[in-house]
DNA sequence: TCTGGGGTCCTAGGACCC
DNA sequence: TCTGGGGTCCTAGGACCC
């Protein structure tokens, strides 16, 4: 069961995926470019074009290597400015579609076309329509996958790309899912197909006949969970409009070159002001700094403290950034150092309130009261979604919390 | 594959509270 | 005085995603 927030709708579920986003925004604005292997970024290749995927060009990938793959291989540099652009327009065009709009990053987006089967047509038409309209107005290839839940429109958009359409039928669903790799699903990377490998299991297909109990015990609780009820399609989480980001960070890599104190305290405060900057122009303190050091091996730390309370001042993050660091000189001293970051994360956290609820809250109004109290303290925009937790007494409660 | 920069979520242990 | 169970919050690390 799910207990829907404010701005929480169903229905049938469009994912739409730019292709290649930076190697084609540079392609749209270069002709030269065309038909012709891109890569974007400069030291680490950011995004590749599929002319240059086709010589096993990737991202994160040394150009070095890049270029001994493809020595035709043209690298642009990054433009941030102008993606963000094109991501803004392309957006745009979501929303004139329908306001069920989930950004997942700049690129990216689930649609909940449900609502639109009068006004445009079936959701095959409206994704037809969508690509059309990106083509014609920003210029750029975007591929589209529609099917019954978030998850299968997703794979179904990744299996359509380059620049392709691809909708699951509800009676097509295991002929579309069973056959491809496990890597397909979203949760699993590296670490899982390797556990799961080495149990023989490739396919999706192969994934769906362990038990649950035996796919946790190989990958972990959660994942095994999230996995199972992937393969079994069960997936019924709705498109969420107007979702928050939960941390804003900053971080810088060098090489593994000497570093004194007062160069990386300059590192350190440009950091910072970057960060805080972002803090101040989105109006979220956040409560919880993350300094983030990577050593001269390539291993990795973090060093966190939370505030009592959220906080927007450079002059407080500065100053415990500076305490979480010099705890980790002695081990820099020794190490050395190739990257320095923070995250101020528990964002807004002054105002999370969670409420518990009632079983029935639904029905018995409980849940709309509760929700009015909510966005009378918080603001309207506060109420984020609705989540299932189980009580150890064996009663469910749904349990609704901000700022997510 | 000699390694970016921006994120999300989960786990596990310890401190602390009732 | 000693001890248990249940719960939250914080910290650190890890896996994963685009």
């Amino acid at each position: 069961m799910f207990v829907s927030g404010e701005g929480v709708v169903e229905g049938p579920m469009l994912h739409a995926d730019l292709d290649s986003f930076y190697a084609s925004v540079e392609q749209r604005d270069d002709p030269r470019l065309r038909g012709r292997p891109v890569a974007v970024g400069g030291g680490i290749i950011m995004a590749a074009s599929y002319e240059a995927k086709a010589y096993g060009v990737s991202t994160p990938m040394g150009e070095r290597i890049a270029r001994q793959l493809c020595p035709d291989l043209l690298v642009a540099p990054m433009r941030p400015k102008v993606y963000m652009e094109a991501s803004r327009a392309v957006f745009e065009i979501f929303h004139d579609l329908t306001p069920n709009v989930e950004g997942i990053s700049v690129d990216e987006a689930f649609l909940d076309v449900g609502g639109l089967a009068r006004l445009v047509g079936s959701p095959s038409q409206v994704a037809a329509l969508l690509r059309q309209r990106v083509r014609d107005e920003v210029g750029l290839p975007i591929s589209v996958g529609v099917a019954r839940t978030k998850y299968l429109a997703k794979i179904a958009s990744a299996v359509s790309k380059p620049d392709g359409l691809l909708v699951v039928p509800r009676d097509g669903e295991e002929d579309f899912l069973y056959p491809l790799p496990i890597e397909r699903l979203w949760g699993v990377g590296k670490k899982t197909s390797e556990k799961l490998h080495a149990r023989g299991i490739r396919t999706i297909g192969q994934l769906a006949e362990l038990e649950l109990r035996s796919l946790s015990e190989t990958v972990g609780k959660a994942s095994g969970r999230h996995l199972f009820a992937l393969a079994h399609f069960q997936d019924p989480r709705p498109v969420e409009r107007g979702r928050r980001r939960r941390s804003i960070g900053s971080q810088r890599a060098f090489g593994p070159g000497r570093r004194s104190d007062a160069e990386l305290d300059q590192i350190l405060v440009g950091i910072v002001d970057r960060v805080m900057g972002r803090v101040r122009d989105g109006g979220r303190p956040g409560a919880t700094i993350t300094v983030r050091v990577r050593f001269g091996d390539y291993e990795r730390v973090t060093r966190s403290r939370t505030l009592p309370r959220p906080t927007m001042a450079t002059e407080t993050v500065l100053r415990i950034s500076r305490e979480l660091l010099l705890g980790l000189r002695p081990l820099i001293a020794d190490r050395g150092i190739t990257l320095l970051g923070l995250t101020i994360g528990a964002l807004d956290a002054s105002g999370t309130t969670q409420l518990m609820l009632p079983f029935d809250a639904h029905q018995s109004g409980v849940l709309d009261t509760a929700l009015d109290e909510v966005r009378e303290k918080f603001g309207s925009g506060s109420v984020r979604r609705g989540v299932l937790v189980g009580s150890s007494d064996g009663f469910d409660v749904p349990m609704l919390s901000d700022g997510m």
